[in-house]
DNA sequence: GTTAGCATGTAAGGAGTTACATGATTTT
DNA sequence: AAAATCATGTAACTCCTTACATGCTAAC
């Protein structure tokens, strides 16, 4: 039983099934497709790697020396053949078999966990390798899920049991705002979803390993 | 030398600096005033406050039975010298004066730390507290903060080094207007308060205690 | 009379950061 | 020759959460 938050998993699992990738430039591609809400640190990554390593999720592929390094190489093809590391080695990652079923099971979750904050940015962020179906669940329920938070948050405005001062009451206002706002994004990404499904009766749900290498 | 963060630390000096609260009323309050964007459990704030306490920032005061437990008491005056708890018994905390004297000192920082993710917000919310020339260039900062935070977020969109699929590069646009927004937000309350600044030419800035006990 | 809310606390652990350690390669 | 960037990793620590333990009081 695994606990709820699993954000990095999801996020390495959906990087790797695109293409094999090495520890740095996979934090790099993290940090960008997340982009600002979340950052990860090496101290984060590498030891997340080593436990999907463990877990039989993900497994090395020796590392190519650098371009660079080969080029430099070929100048002298006398030694090419010497295992003697060319470079900063690069650990290069890519998924098995058992990443891939379980990256599956984990795209095909349109429960509360998809939608919920922690989830929900690396979740959308791999729609394009999520079926139309549960696309339009999870974006369903990410709507609900912050109206029903809308509606708490006015509730405890309009009967306060505690008066709040002047800049504390505008910043809960610039909040609701913000959350008013990712509510009318997501309408608009609903009707997109709805209008796509309808433009061609059954919309591309096959897994696309790959569309371009 | 203290670390970064302490918001919990600067939240809870802020509320009991406008009146005594015991854990239970303090816990709803932060997470009435900080809204919806944290909510801090009891498992921190009782271990906070009891830092709090050694450091001699905060004191506890004997709690007064609470207003029922009293009102069923009235009935039989003759035991109401009994030291026995009646009810439950609240833990009610304020300010030393080494407490205010902290949080005089932390209001008064308009440096980096005050405009960064982590703190932001609970400085905001504490600007009640907090003089005009204080609360301008802590906006001011928060400002410039995002617009580097925009600038270096277009610059990585449009010169890619790798492309991003249709969803992530839509998650990262409504990223991009959110905080474009929250700039937009800060113009204005920038110009506000130079607005407030100008008309009186010495803005209020003593401590104001109380306002409404 | 039982559920919901008030009230205080502790223990274990998850998730992530910073700082450190190391070293190659590229750019200035 | 120095600085920046690439690249991998570990250790210590922070901050916070969940789950537990306890018990009173109000409302249904």
């Amino acid at each position: 039983m695994r606990s709820r938050s699993d954000v990095l998993e999801t996020a390495v699992l959906g990087l790797l099934n695109e293409s094999p990738l090495h520890g740095y430039e996979l934090r790099k591609r993290l940090n960008l497709v997340l982009g600002s809400f979340r950052a990860f640190s090496y101290g984060t990554l590498y030891p997340a790697l080593k436990g999907l390593v463990t877990r039989g999720l993900i497994e090395t592929t020796e590392s190519a020396p650098p371009p660079s390094a080969r080029k430099a190489k070929a100048g002298i093809p006398g030694r090419t053949a010497k295992p003697k590391p060319l470079g900063r080695r690069r650990v290069v990652y890519q998924l098995t078999a058992g990443g891939k079923e379980r990256l599956q099971t984990v795209l095909a979750n349109a429960g509360p966990a998809a939608w919920e904050d922690d989830n929900f940015d690396v979740r959308f962020a791999l729609f394009g390798q999520t079926d139309a179906e549960t696309r339009l669940r999870v974006l369903e329920g990410r709507r609900t899920r912050l109206t029903e938070r809308l509606e708490a948050f006015r509730e405890s405005t309009t009967h306060p049991r505690s008066r709040l001062d002047e800049y504390a009451l505008e910043l809960r206002r610039f909040g609701l705002e913000q959350v008013e706002r990712e509510v009318h994004w997501l309408d608009t990404l609903i009707s997109t979803e709805r209008g796509r499904a309808t433009a061609q009766s059954r919309p591309p749900q096959q897994e696309q390993t790959k569309e371009r290498g």
